[in-house]
DNA sequence: CCAACTTGGATGACGTGTCAACTATTCCGT
DNA sequence: ACGGAATAGTTGACACGTCATCCAAGTTGG
């Protein structure tokens, strides 16, 4: 490998920023659903999921799949959120390994409780904050950078 | 609080997609990071801030203060860095409460060994994948919403 | 049919982060 | 000088993520 190319000036603006933002707005985010809510930013993601889907059940996998995450992230998860009552787990009767993760109603009822503050927030944070100029810069910018890391990973998807 | 207001398709498009380079940049780096050096991310800026330093050696809250975490947060960080001979504590005369973090020669040798590396990845994964103007929209972008995100909180720093 | 392989999922260990509680010193007003 | 408040730092409990491992149930080739 060559000699390593440090970051320019203006490059570091952007890369600290960027970092920054990331760290502040992610807490921000965080902490208004555990102020407001009985969620937090995981448990919503999940709630978010399942509500979208006819039955409000999902197999474990296929919801990994839809979240990108990973299953043994997905199983910690759904541990957690099952204990507060947030979500059951089902066996699969066609396949014996197989399970649901279902929605509860006291988790249907955190989630419409929860969404509009949320949705406020990002806006009130976020886009209320830049300009729609910035809005499709900012989605083109993620697009190449996701494209960029995806073609560096082995990305078998 | 008014009915809420939801994203548009713009709007959900550069949020998901903010998420996401978010979510596959940061494990792509982290995951470099642990690949091909003995340090994680948490590890790699403490390092960089004590590196940055006349002595290699800052007090706690100094440390804390200058990389924006909670004492806390840097207080178990290095008591695990500590475990490793990355860093090491150390009393401080002049203030019966207070405490050094003092980087060891092995804490060095691991971030010199790793940096290079570390910033390669980024160059490559993040600035090759996006443009010039891009770079100056995103600097603009960080900082107009971490204003508002601080104006928001509660923000006595 | 059955052994090898694959797949779905759970689990345990450990690193990381937050919050609340605690200890020990120093500071400060009277 | 002394008692209460502020400051420096640690600790413990718990949530979250990753990795490696494990197990049980399905699949498949001979």
């Amino acid at each position: 490998m060559a000699e390593t190319r440090w970051l320019d000036d203006a490059e570091q603006r952007a890369w600290r920023g960027y970092l920054r933002m990331n760290t502040v707005l992610g807490a921000a985010l965080s902490r208004q659903l555990q102020v407001d809510s009985t969620l937090s930013l995981p448990d919503f993601e999940v709630l978010v999921h399942l509500t979208d889907v006819e039955d409000e059940r999902l197999r474990v996998s296929e919801l990994a799949r839809v979240m990108r995450w990973e299953k043994s992230r997905l199983s910690h998860q759904v541990t957690r959120m099952e204990r507060r009552g947030l979500v059951a787990r089902e066996e699969c009767l066609s396949d014996g390994r197989g399970a649901f993760v279902v929605l509860t109603g006291a988790g249907r009822d955190a989630i419409e409780a929860a969404a509009p503050a949320h949705v406020d927030a990002v806006r009130r944070l976020f886009f209320d904050a830049i300009t729609a100029d910035d809005v499709d810069a900012l989605a083109g910018i993620s697009q190449r950078v996701i494209a960029r890391v995806e073609a560096n990973d082995v990305c078998p998807s």
